[in-house]
DNA sequence: AGCTATTTATAATT
DNA sequence: TAATTATAAATAGCT
């Protein structure tokens, strides 16, 4: 729809209809809040990419929605009611009231659904993002020199112990060599066969000044 | 979108409330077939309107999506189960269940708690977050634009009141004055009383310059 | 991720 | 309702 006409099938370029899916998406996603807005209107929509991730909108509880569909459904042939409204009926609607309530504090939180959120509430929002936000920076700072400094202990204990067992290996070549005579096997091959294993392990660096930011490789 | 521009509000009148939702009900049918065939995606849309009347679109059977949709989280992670795979006496076990993950997820976003989270888990929190907080603070500048305009528009009127106002007691002074003679009121205490309404509406800045971290005051 | 030239969608109106 | 039309939005092709 634009600078362009296209015809509607299947985009060929793998890049290009990820582009488009991604700007389409949020422009569906926007038309649907608008019509739930504007106009009362309960929505649903559910999309699964071409590789099989969800996206999904609904102006209320996607749960709901679905439900609520079902039972069109089920009101129309039979006005069968649910199991469930017999037995704790109060508890179970307070629970669903609460998971509900849940829910839309998480899509508030992750900038999803700001639905009856007023400017103080987004105010306050920001703040409780940014300290959350904060917290788990540090924690996960605090992880990762933790792993790291666990990583250079095992390093050193693994060298001591490639240590030990060349000392072993050598007094075994030794040992062979003075009864067996010339082997296969000669010293040189088993030191730098065992000095392999050191490659990755710095034990000298003891900066941590790791960015943060970088996803990290993590055991 | 179109002749004139419009807030996302729900529209007042039901007559145009009805017509907005045949022609909005039609525009996101297309675009969701469109986005489906363009990027070979499984979509699916359910629209109650007001009335409670049903509108569905699925690319293809929206049973099997649905389906879907609820498979992709017994995969995922326990929470976001759907409600109505829950039957009788299990119901509130499993609301119970999934209160205490919401729970538990939002005790994370706070930063409260990071049990059971591993880094891998703090680094996808820690993106959900930052996503979370530039929609927050780009929806509350949206808020606060808004806001300032509206006031804009309101400062004008109110100006153009006091302006008719101040003429028409101009013109009753004139004809006390006519017929009794001198008064007690003067036209110049009621020019400067009126033009005390004006303070702190300074109608040319447009600069909208607004610093959106701090905290502003909203009526 | 942004930027425009266009195409679409649609609000007001007939 | 349905059709028209002037505008607002969405977006395809580029960078």
């Amino acid at each position: 729809m634009a600078r362009q006409k296209i015809k509607i099938k299947k985009i060929d370029n793998a890049t290009a209809r990820q582009v488009t899916f991604s700007k389409r998406r949020r422009g569906i996603f926007k038309k649907a809040e608008e019509l739930s807005v504007l106009c009362d209107a309960e929505v649903g929509l559910i999309i699964f990419s071409a590789t099989g991730k969800l996206y999904e909108y609904g102006s209320s509880n996607m749960k709901d929605i679905i439900t609520r569909y079902n039972q069109h459904f089920q009101h129309m042939s039979k006005s069968n009611k649910p199991l469930q409204e017999f037995q704790g009926e109060n508890l179970s609607a307070e629970l669903q009231k609460e998971v509900a309530d849940k829910t839309q504090q998480l899509r508030g939180m992750k900038g999803e659904d700001f639905e009856g959120i007023n400017l103080k509430g987004l105010q306050e929002l920001e703040k409780t993002l940014e300290t959350g936000l904060k917290r788990v920076m540090e924690m996960k700072e605090k992880r990762i020199v933790n792993e790291i400094s666990t990583l250079q202990i095992k390093g050193i204990k693994l060298e001591e112990q490639n240590k030990h067992l060349k000392q072993k290996m050598a007094m075994l070549c030794n040992r062979k060599n003075l009864i067996l005579g010339d082997s296969d096997i000669t010293m040189q091959e088993i030191v730098s066969s065992e000095s392999m294993n050191n490659s990755g392990l710095s034990l000298e660096d003891d900066s941590s000044d790791t960015s943060l930011k970088l996803g990290l490789p993590y055991p």
